[in-house]
Order: structure tokens, then C-alpha cells, then sequence
DNA sequence: TAAAAAAACGAACGTTCGGTCTATTTTTAT
DNA sequence: ATAAAAATAGACCGAACGTTCGTTTTTTTA
């Protein structure tokens, strides 16, 4: 059963490489089977269906986001710092697919109108994604890098995932080879507004 | 050929409908053909090929965008008036595409890797909508209504548009109801920040 | 090393895709 | 009214899709 999982791995990672491109949409069991040299059932087996296929990429993507993203951000301190780092460190994730892509971005527009299980998975992992940002930037208020006001930190959120969104569309689409640079621009002006600013409270 | 361009214009309609929500990739002739209740070739004759349709789709919201955002603003006083005009019609359009999707949006990723005629269509869209905003945003610093550093305005309409993306995405994938407003929200920090701080030059 | 189990193959299925071709119907112009 | 032109239908093509299935090869276990 060993040599089973092995090349599963593989092809989640062959996957996951057509994915990023193509999106998970394009992603085809014949150009998977063709990039790894196998028969498309070769393929196929491992996977049971092409949704599960889908979903296998994606939770091979999340793993290395948060190992690539979240985690070498934690020995940083708390607040600020760390807010900070965690914003680079997935700018610069960003910055290194432009070339290839981000799936939980393609993956967005690609299944924001598609029901299933696919939508499913991928809108979990945006949102837990979203929970982590959220976690820091309430840890930044709480020891005052930041104006407390929890009602901000949706916001800080929010904007945060405009500046990936631009950056990574900039970058990709329009060739902008200054859209990382911009986006960490806006961060810091973003947190130097908040620094200064009394805090209003969002009308619910 | 009177009812000819009349059915033409029929479909490119039907079809826009059809690639706001599945995308101009998940658009195909067999389902123009099925809601227009018409043969696939009889869709087919007026283009030549797909490819003609999908951009036939492109013009058609680009003249439909730039009627409902860009010009009821030219009536608002040059400056910071026009330009929040054209920024919130923006974002009232994303408002009322929550249960439709934004073609220029989807398209974004869905050609950001895949070269060819549709692709160098929807860039120069992009292109030509941002010089619109960049336009915008340098007479409002004209008019003195922001700070006079022509290098912001690259910036500016970088993060406007990351407002437009977020709202987009959070309304969509994540039903969020909030985005709107918060996208509006960012708007007004954005130009609160910019007008109390003393300009400085990215470094090319 | 032989038997059992797992993995991979290769052909085929039904469906859908964009696109072609010819025939027929409908519209336009004379 | 009639002839020319335009528009549409419908049958069909080859390719690609996900999936199924029986068989063969490889790996693991005993």
C-alpha cells in the first residue's frame, strides 16, 4: 500500500502545479495522466471521481500556505509584528505566483456561482484563512498597536484582502511589476490611517 | 439584414447573461442556442467562431459598463466630487452583480494564463478603464483636492481597485453583505489618509 | 518464493464541445 | 410577385471530457 500513496502524492502535486494555471476548472485527468506519464484510470483510481481529485489539490494547497504563510510568523511577537509579518509573508507568496497563480483566488471566481463540494471546501478554507487574519489583527488592538476597536478589525481584514486581490490581479493580468510593492504600500498607509484615526464604529 | 444584426444583438444579450455567471470560458454556443431557443449553428453563423462571441460579450459589457459608471459622473464637478462618483457607481455595479458576477472580474483569472485574442481584448478593457481612473484621480490632485504628488495616482486607483476586488469576492464567495460597505468605507479612509499626509515618491 | 493484494493499463462508453456543410426557410430588394 | 440574399435548421465531424471495466503488471505479505 506504500507505493499507492506515494504516487498519489505525486499526482496531487502534478495536480496542483496544472491547477494553478489552468484553475481547478481546467484542471483535466488526461493532462495530469500525460504530465505523469501514467494512464488517465492509472490516474483516475486514485481519486475516485474528478471532484475529490479537486479537493485533494486543494487541501495539498492549504497545507502549504499555512506552512509557507501563517506558521514561520508565529515566533514573531504578538500584535503588530506578527500582523505584519503574516501580511508579507503572503504578499510575497503572491509576488512568486505570479508566474504560476493562486488557486484560492482563481478558485474564487471560478466557483462563486458553482454549488458542490468543490465551493464548499474552498469557501471553508477562505474562511479560516480569514479567522487567522482576523485573530492577529484583534491580537494588535489588544496590546494597542492599534486603536481598540473591535469593529476594525473586519475592516483591516477586508482591506488586506483587497491589496492581495489587487496585487495578485495587477501582477498576473495586467503585468504591473510594481503591484507587490504598491500593495505592502497600502498595508502600511492602511495601518499608519488607523494608528491616527479615532475609531468609528461600523453601522451594523 | 435588418433582423439579422436585431438577433445578433439577442444573443450577444443572452450570452452576457449566460458568461456572468458560468464565465466567458463556461460560455458555450449550445446554451446561447438552448435560451434563445435556436439551433447551435444558427448561433453559430453570426459570429464564425467562438472566440468572436467572447469578445462580441467583452464590447457589450464594456459599452454597458462605461453608460451605467463613467459617464453619469462627467456631470459631477471635476476632482474629488467626480472621482467618489465614479468609485461608488463602481461599487454600486459590483453591488448589483453579487447574484451575477462581473465578466471583467472573472475574466481576470480566467485569461491572467491564457494568451490569445480574448485575453488581449480584456486587457486593453482593464487598461483603458484604469487610464479612466488615473485620469480621474490626477485632476482631483489638480483641482487640489489631494495632495500634489502625480505618483499617487498609480496608487490610488491600485487600492481602489483592490477595494472592488474584495467586495467583489467577499459578496460573492463568502456572502458577505457587508462588503459593499465596507468597500465604500476603505474608499473614504483611503482619501482621508491621503489628504493629511505629505506625499512620498515610490521609488521606481 | 509463492500467493494475495494493490496498482496501473488500455479500450471503450456516453456526452459535450466547437465547428462544418448542405438544404430549407425567411427576409429583403427589385 | 419574384428573384436574390440572408438567416436558420439539422445532420454530422473529430476531439476531448469523466468514468467504467476487465486484464495485466507490480508490489506486498506470508
Amino acid at each position: 500500500m506504500r507505493k499507492g500513496e506515494q504516487t498519489r502524492a505525486a499526482i496531487v502535486e502534478a495536480a496542483l502545479e496544472i491547477a494553478s494555471t489552468q484553475g481547478l476548472e481546467g484542471l483535466t485527468i488526461g493532462s495530469i495522466a500525460e504530465k505523469m506519464a501514467m494512464s488517465k484510470s492509472g490516474v483516475f483510481a486514485h481519486f475516485g471521481s474528478r471532484e475529490e481529485l479537486q479537493i485533494a489539490v486543494l487541501q495539498e494547497y492549504e497545507t502549504q500556505f499555512i506552512n509557507a504563510v501563517l506558521f514561520p510568523c508565529l515566533k514573531e511577537s504578538r500584535g503588530l509584528p506578527r500582523l505584519r509579518a503574516i501580511f508579507m509573508r503572503w504578499l510575497d507568496r503572491i509576488g512568486k505566483e505570479i508566474d504560476s497563480g493562486c488557486i484560492y483566488i482563481s478558485g474564487a471566481t471560478e466557483y462563486d456561482d458553482r454549488p458542490g463540494a468543490v465551493r464548499d471546501v474552498l469557501v471553508k478554507m477562505h474562511r479560516d484563512w480569514q479567522k487567522e487574519m482576523h485573530r492577529a489583527t484583534t491580537q494588535a488592538i489588544e496590546e494597542n498597536h492599534l486603536p481598540a476597536n473591535q469593529a476594525h478589525a473586519d475592516q483591516l481584514v477586508f482591506e488586506m484582502v483587497g491589496l492581495i486581490l489587487a496585487a495578485h490581479q495587477q501582477g498576473r493580468l495586467m503585468g504591473d511589476s510594481l503591484s507587490v510593492k504598491r500593495a505592502s504600500q497600502g498595508f502600511e498607509r492602511m495601518i499608519q490611517h488607523y494608528q491616527q484615526t479615532q475609531p468609528e464604529i461600523l453601522s451594523q
